[in-house]
DNA sequence: ACCCAGGGTCATA
DNA sequence: TATGACCATGGG
């Protein structure tokens, strides 16, 4: 078990590892927000499906997409999994949208605005949320997901039961407050588990089930 | 056939 | 506060 000094050595030996991941992979703004909602317990290939849908039927805007059936809109979005939930959810946070006059008028919010408005949407809980004012709105706030929880546990830095907020804080108290970094940091660690257990069903050192998340530069022995 | 994926909501204790 | 069921497709 490799362990890591504190987060910047982290960051650092994953960008070394696999550079700038330009995320998030999207055209719009407006996409990025679907997106952040589709691929909730969801495979991102499965996402890209839904999207695809999305744009070949021409709905990839609030208000069309408020404007299509709710059964319609389910089938288009058959591919992303949990296909009506994320159909109503889709729903609630286009009729947000439109209610606040959309993203260039919102954008005139605070963070903290923004986030509180964002959690009272349903459908949208706080790593959305987070995803959404990222990568969306490109404000300096960190998304913590189950990724980043284990890989810091595993590395030593957390003991593992902290809750979102406190990891959040915990990663903008080392990194600084800025967007660039977060983008990066979050999209290297969500890369670095794909990658580097592709092909690993059962980690041998550790034990773990599944995925396991090494940091950089070791391997399944 | 089982496990999980770029989570969140809701019911229960 | 803290688990557990549920959603549901597609790839390993």
């Amino acid at each position: 078990m490799i362990r890591l000094v504190c987060i910047n050595e982290l960051y650092q030996l994953l960008w070394e590892e696999y550079g700038p991941q330009h995320w998030w992979p999207a055209q719009s703004n407006f996409e990025i927000m679907v997106g952040a909602v589709l691929t909730q317990n969801t495979a991102w290939r499965n996402v890209e499906h839904a999207l695809t849908n999305l744009k070949q039927a021409r709905v990839l805007t609030p208000e069309r997409i408020l404007a299509t059936p709710q059964h319609e809109l389910s089938e288009l979005l058959r591919p992303s999994g949990c296909y009506n939930v994320k159909a109503h959810r889709l729903r609630a946070l286009c009729q947000w949208l439109v209610d606040n006059g959309g993203h260039a008028y919102l954008n005139c919010r605070s963070t903290r605005e923004l986030r509180d408005a964002l959690l009272s949407v349903h459908g949208v809980g706080e790593e959305t949320a987070d995803a959404i004012i990222l990568y969306a709105f490109e404000r300096p706030v960190f998304v913590v997901d189950a990724y980043t929880k284990r890989l810091l546990s595993r590395v030593g830095l957390i003991q593992g039961k902290e809750k979102y907020l406190t990891l959040q804080s915990l990663v903008a108290e080392q990194l600084g407050p800025n967007t660039v970094d977060f983008n990066e940091f979050h999209a290297l660690i969500v890369e670095h588990v794909k990658r580097s257990c592709q092909k690993v069903p059962r980690c041998r050192e550790c034990q773990i089930r599944h995925r396991c998340s090494y940091p950089v530069k070791t391997t399944q022995a």
